[in-house]
DNA sequence: ACCTGAACACCGTTCAAGT
DNA sequence: ACCTGAACACCGTTCAAGT
């Protein structure tokens, strides 16, 4: 616990928009959002919360700069076929998010704005807009796949936790004895809910991975069937 | 201010687990999530917020209570037509998320578990693979919708807020500007983002609902080019 | 303008003590 | 078992005062 708080260097700083992200962001990484708290930051400036006022007008102002600044991270490549494009550009967002702990749910509070992410936006509707989507659709397409990612990788933080906590034990253990458990629950219902227990093996199965994999190739195969006969080009 | 918390209830009532729940759930429809606090929950049983521990854990049991009692309120109507069924699903989530403000967010934190649940999963999956869906593909679906539905539901509350917030002018107003402000900003940036400043009207063009339904219709599509050729039935 | 100590109005949770 | 007042260890934000 307080190895945890000395993990995040003790020396002093200059306050700074930067510096105060910076420190943030390493809560995050290393704690969670939960555990970013206006006091806790500027106590690493070895000052009181006032301080960081004059640069943030409130905590979720300084949330949003570490969202942003995460967001920057994503890479998106100018493959030419929109369904890889689009394939690419979720997994690399997934990455990044994942990358840091629960990140995702900031963005929920906040629509990301910066020029990077306005310039893998561009070239994602450009792919998808040149090989036959209906402009309306890769619209949609855009905003759509970014609110999957999000939740996927947040949901998938969260039950990562779940089946951490308390006892110490492996995580993928657990996850398993709670898969078996299910099962049994909808089996000792009896023939009440016959698809559930018979297939709640397939329910739970596939890691968060393939999940997130299907989901995406479902949007993407949705997409894919509004593409107009004759691509411009 | 005082008058909101005013409108809930002064009487003197019992405590006990659905009651407690009852107060926690008004507060969330009228105020939010934020809102709900202990101490408050407990002045509503004119007590201190110690008493509601015999009853929940902590406060986190409470909320996902709360979750618990409005996801009891989605009827899901046995329709043949598996893509119909998917369809009225998910718009009666949505329905019933909206109409409890900010209450989506919590499916985050907690995945629902009630036997009401239970049932209405039951009937999806049975459909679907009666269908000709691939039952991994349809215990896949499930969660992804639910996801999905969850995800929207959230984000819109949020959007609703964000063009709430402030003047007290017409939200739809201000949204509306918002998108003219968006369009002429990639318009300013000249030929820097050709294809946003050209569809930046469709990228938020459409009302809540419509974007919802077209996602919806998106993961639909998905599922169904996975269909086998020959449904069993 | 940037920065600060102190205060204000809150939190969730625990605990000893009661019934 | 259910219930409580009081306390503990925190919050975000504001403000008067400094530089």
């Amino acid at each position: 616990m307080a190895r945890a708080r000395a993990a995040v260097s003790r020396r002093p700083r200059r306050l700074g928009h930067d510096a105060i992200v910076d420190v943030a962001l390493r809560i995050v990484d290393s704690e969670g959002v939960d555990e970013v708290s206006m006091r806790r930051v500027a106590a690493e400036f070895n000052t009181g919360p006032a301080s960081l006022y004059a640069y943030f007008p409130n905590k979720e102002a300084l949330l949003n700069a570490v969202l942003d600044r995460v967001i920057d991270e994503v890479e998106v490549p100018d493959i030419e076929d929109w369904q890889e494009l689009l394939r690419t550009f979720a997994h690399n967002c997934r990455n990044v998010y994942t990358a840091h702990n629960d990140v995702a749910r900031l963005n929920f509070a906040h629509i990301p704005n910066t020029p990077h992410i306005y310039a893998s936006a561009e070239v994602v509707l450009r792919r998808m807009i040149e090989g036959g989507v209906p402009p309306q659709v890769a619209a949609w397409a855009l905003d759509i796949i970014s609110l999957y990612v999000a939740a996927d990788a947040f949901e998938g933080y969260l039950l990562g936790k779940r089946f951490d906590d308390g006892s110490g034990r492996d995580p993928e253990e657990l996850g398993a004895e709670w898969v078996a458990a299910m099962g049994s629950m909808f089996a000792a219902q009896g023939d009440r809910y016959p698809y559930l227990s018979r297939y709640a093996d397939l329910m739970t199965s596939g890691d968060s991975d393939q999940r997130f994999a299907f989901g995406i190739d479902m949007l993407i195969a949705g997409f894919a069937s509004r593409v107009q006969r004759r691509p411009k080009r």
